[in-house]
DNA sequence: GCCAACGTTGGC
DNA sequence: GCCAACGTTGGC
């Protein structure tokens, strides 16, 4: 019997760090920092299994949508950005012996052969309840059902499906 | 650059 | 525990 993986999706700003930035990396991989909300760190902490697949999001930028595909290759492990007082995520109250936030490592897989933009996302009609079409929507870690996995690939251009 | 939406903080 | 003030996110 095969494991079921969850699917996800994450916002980056790419002026910050872009998918060319993640394909850049040593391994193709590196860690998911910086994330300081509560609900998007319990996604990683508690739903987050190494061989999930994510969307890479791009966020803040001209277009903003899906541009390419990762995996996550190490389950939730301290961000130990949150103790670095130079870092622009560090937080004072997080404890290393007892941290407050978590990242993950990801490794990319592929950029997708056309993005599909958040306009696109919300005007269909399967995807725009995807909570990233959401108005106000500020999660930058959110679940992706298989359904809308499958349907972003299919808008992508690559035809292939998840599995 | 604007600003709506949202999460967090802290006084009470 | 309420809620106003504040800071941040992120589309536009």
């Amino acid at each position: 019997m095969t494991k079921t993986i969850n699917y996800w999706l994450m916002k980056s700003e790419p002026d910050a760090f872009s998918i060319d930035d993640l394909a850049a990396q040593p391994n193709k991989t590196d860690h998911w920092d910086g994330i300081r909300n509560y609900q998007a760190r319990n996604f990683m902490r508690d739903d987050m299994n190494k061989g999930d697949l994510a969307f890479f999001y791009h966020s803040n930028c001209d277009e903003p949508g899906i541009v390419g595909i990762m995996e996550i290759v190490r389950t939730a492990y301290p961000d130990h950005t949150a103790f670095d007082p130079d870092s622009k995520y560090f937080d004072p109250k997080s404890d290393p012996d007892n941290p407050r936030w978590l990242m993950v490592d990801v490794r990319y897989r592929r950029k997708l052969r056309r993005p599909v933009s958040l306009a696109t996302l919300k005007a269909d009609p399967v995807l725009s309840t995807m909570r990233v079409c959401q108005k106000g929507s500020r999660l930058s870690i959110m679940p992706v059902s298989v359904d809308e996995w499958d349907a972003v690939l299919d808008m992508s251009g690559t035809g292939g499906r998840s599995k």
